[in-house]
DNA sequence: CTGGAGGATCTTTTT
DNA sequence: GATCCTCCAG
């Protein structure tokens, strides 16, 4: 950060404020939801005032010391429930917590208006000042699908070549900057060069204006211009910082720069901001995730009180031995020494297999033989490091009948056809929502394609319209052919009658209306195609999710937030999920496939961030181990096939970093497996003094150098303005001006009404056009 | 304007 | 192997 930030805000002076009485009173009485916690866990509950750190090792009960301090606040009247801030990362940790609260507390947390994640919450402080950022209240947010599309506009507006600098790549970088509280005249200009020879800043300028016209917000404006309505209206923020009595972030190390400076401007106040963490569990550095904020607590809040959770109540000492011992080759670590008083267990098991057939082979009998012995299947999971992985597995359990779950996959919101259903009802509610109505306009074909939405996005951003404002004038003249026209026509009147039904009828009703009178689910019954029937049960999975809400804005709010859909998940299946979103989770035993140099620790994170990447990508394998309640299984395979490449891999270097005494290799007897060595690895032989030298490592020091070379002078040019501002309602032309039309030729002005004009075309004969598509000709 | 064929590019993780 | 994209023929 430099000298100029406007957040630094300076440090946090200490400050000693009594306890209340009442506090006190309980405090000796010890209510009942104090029994049962340890000596630290009731610390870190108890410790009201001032900031503090729990840095919560895996399996510690950290949630219960979350809700439990929640609990105790609420209890010692210190702060009512709409003056506690509670921050969480997922909606699942938000949904515990409330769930939790209400068990404790006995009965309703409605009262608990500021529990929520980031996200949820950014979008809901922004809706209330919405003005003062530029956008209204019923702003819309985009997804990443929404971003991209409207990226991709910006960049050919810009005349960059998409193939050179895909809008993917710009997608990131501005999330990137947004991550770190970057607005755009505060990019680096180091930064802004990376991406199409220096026009990254000026096209993300250029996208935060065209959002602003949109009246959408990205997800990382829910947290930026979040801060930017803090950092610019004292009053506002002042006015939360007296609100917030007590403030609690979850998974505290996962925040990431904006996140940080969002809390520390809040904390101001009262001070009493409690973080909740586990430097050893960061692995959203690749998000912006800034490990660096839980290691540098105690410098920010000078006067924080630091309690560490160790007693892990999940693993067995030789799953928590193993874990430990890996994760001590990290050299960026606050350290904690998990320890346990549950019985010894059984070791972690290593195997070493032929190739990623084999190994989901062996996996799977090993399941069928825990099932047999009686073992649930909901306490056994499978955690790989990429996605791709998973097919072998969901193969073989197909093949099986054995009943499997994957957790987290790609998201029911993701899906072609819920996007698209939900665009129709994003467009109902929001007529202005330019990328739902470019999404729908044709879907089903309308015959309204390139030509015509190219018509309407020329008129809309001549005149700083919608779309489909920019419709509405187009289907009263001749700019587009019959039939066109008389399609659009229809598009915008069956979207007017929708708009007409939303005060009488109900949203569950006025949805499936939607769905059917569009013809988009026709569509899918139409559609031969394998999908179809899985598309149209989709369909009727978003009508039906829609009964959990009052009215569709709320459902609208949900879905743009919340990423999954909730599952019933009262069958017994196996669980499949990356080691990514098993963090929180525990099973009695956990599969832990793949460890194998390049996957896990995988290429790209080496290369991309060395060192600091590869420990994040040994955290993922504390974070994989942890999960073990009983057993532990990790296996890697000699030959895998990748890409439908075959390819030969050596064991991950996190093998030999396990430590001998918890782990017990397992000799398949198909298997061939060169791990005879285990213990005496090879990378001691090779790298005697540091754990960084291994072949990644030096690549991603080889790559690090060619990137500095790489990077030029910065080459800002002028970038159009591409919304012109002309005012929609009247016409400056008059009846007698000769004029120029590109379709139609020159003609005369013959009538004039608002911005659409009657011509006389010396060629084509009378039409009606409008006005921002001819010329004066003298 | 649509639909199909063929080509390129990828596959780390996600609120 | 899949998906996304572009291009070309109807």
């Amino acid at each position: 950060m430099s000298d100029s930030d406007p957040f630094d805000l300076g440090s946090i002076p200490e400050e000693e404020t009594a306890r209340s009485l009442s506090a006190q009173a309980s405090a000796a009485v010890r209510p009942p939801y104090l029994t049962g916690l340890n000596d630290n866990q009731r610390e870190a509950v108890e410790a009201m005032n001032g900031p503090v750190l729990v840095l919560a090792g895996a399996g510690t009960g950290k949630t219960r010391v979350l809700t439990t301090r929640l609990a105790h606040v609420l209890a010692t009247r210190n702060a009512w429930p709409s003056q506690i801030l509670a921050v969480t990362f997922t909606n699942k940790a938000a949904r515990e917590m409330q769930n939790r609260i209400g068990m404790l507390v006995g009965g309703v947390v409605e009262g608990m208006p500021w529990l929520g994640t980031f996200h949820s919450i950014g979008a809901k402080i922004l809706r209330r000042h919405a003005e003062l950022v530029g956008l209204r209240s019923d702003f819309t947010i985009l997804d990443m699908d929404d971003q991209n599309r409207l990226l991709k506009q910006l960049i050919r507006a810009d005349g960059i070549d998409e193939k050179r600098w895909p809008a993917r790549q710009l997608a990131s970088y501005i999330d990137g900057w947004k991550n770190r509280g970057l607005t755009p005249d505060k990019v680096p200009a180091g930064d802004a060069e990376h991406y199409g020879n220096g026009k990254g800043a000026t096209l993300y300028a250029a996208y935060q204006a065209r959002l602003k016209i949109l009246n959408a917000a990205d997800f990382g404006d829910l947290l930026l211009e979040c801060l930017r309505l803090f950092q610019e209206n004292p009053t506002v923020l002042a006015d939360y910082q007296e609100r917030f009595k007590y403030m609690l972030v979850d998974e505290y190390q996962d925040t990431n720069v904006a996140q940080y400076l969002w809390l520390r401007l809040l904390a101001q106040k009262h001070k009493n901001i409690c973080c909740v963490g586990d430097d050893d569990q960061s692995i959203y550095g690749w998000r912006g995730a800034e490990v660096d904020n839980i290691l540098r607590f105690e410098k920010d809040f000078p006067g924080a009180k630091v309690v560490r959770l160790e007693q892990n109540y999940r693993s067995t000492p030789h799953i928590l031995g193993a874990a430990a011992g890996l994760i001590t080759a990290n050299e960026s670590r606050l350290g904690k020494t998990l320890w346990t008083d549950l019985n010894e267990g059984e070791k972690v098991t290593l195997r070493g297999l032929w190739d990623g057939e084999e190994e989901a082979r062996v996996i799977s009998e090993d399941i069928e033989q825990l099932q047999r012995k009686g073992h649930l299947l909901r306490e056994i999971a499978i955690l790989v490091r990429a996605s791709f992985q998973m097919r072998e597995f969901e193969d073989r359990f197909i093949n099986l009948g054995l009943p499997y779950r994957v957790v987290g996959g790609p998201r029911f919101y993701e899906r072609m056809e819920v996007r698209d259903a939900n665009a129709y009802l994003r467009l109902v509610a929001q007529a202005d929502d330019d990328l739902a109505f470019e999404r729908i306009v044709n879907k089903p074909k309308r015959g309204l394609g390139d030509k015509a939405l190219q018509t309407l996005h020329q008129l809309a951003r001549a005149q700083g319209i919608s779309l489909m404002r920019a419709a509405r004038l187009v289907v009263d003249t001749e700019e587009l052919r019959q039939p066109a026209r008389r399609n659009l026509k229809a598009f915008v009147e069956m979207v007017d009658r929708w708009r007409a039904l939303v005060p009488g009828m109900g949203h569950i009703e006025l949805a499936e209306t939607i769905l059917d009178e569009s013809g988009y689910t026709e569509m899918w019954q139409n559609d031969r195609s394998a999908d179809a029937p899985g598309r149209l049960d989709n369909l009727k999975e978003v009508v039906r999710s829609m009964d959990h809400f009052e009215n569709l804005a709320g459902y609208l709010e949900h879905i743009s937030l919340v990423m999954e859909i909730e599952q019933n998940d009262t069958i017994d299946k196996v669980n499949l999920m990356t080691l990514h979103s098993s963090k929180g989770l525990e099973f009695d035993t956990v599969f832990l496939p793949g460890w194998e140099e390049g996957l896990f620790p995988h290429q790209r994170s080496l290369d991309e961030s060395g060192i600091s990447g590869l420990e994040e990508e040994r955290r993922l394998a504390y974070v994989g181990i942890t999960r073990a309640k009983k057993n532990a299984r990790i296996s890697f395979a000699s030959n895998r096939r990748i890409h439908n490449l075959w390819q030969s891999s050596i064991p991950s270097r996190f093998v030999d970093e396990l430590p001998k005494d918890h782990v017990e290799v397992i000799q398949g007897d198909t298997s061939f497996g060169n791990y005879a060595e285990f213990g005496q690895s090879r990378f001691d032989h090779e790298f005697t003094q540091s754990n960084y030298g291994g072949p990644g490592w030096q690549r991603a020091q080889a790559n690090a150098r060619a990137g500095a070379m790489k990077t030029r002078p910065p080459n800002i040019e002028a970038h159009a303005e591409l919304i012109a501002t002309s005012d929609p309602a009247a016409s400056s032309y008059e009846a007698g001006e000769r004029v120029f039309h590109q379709k139609f030729g020159y003609g005369l002005v013959a009538e004039i009404d608002g911005n659409k004009l009657t011509v006389e075309f010396e060629h084509s004969g009378r039409k009606k056009v409008i006005d921002t598509f001819v010329e004066r000709h003298d």
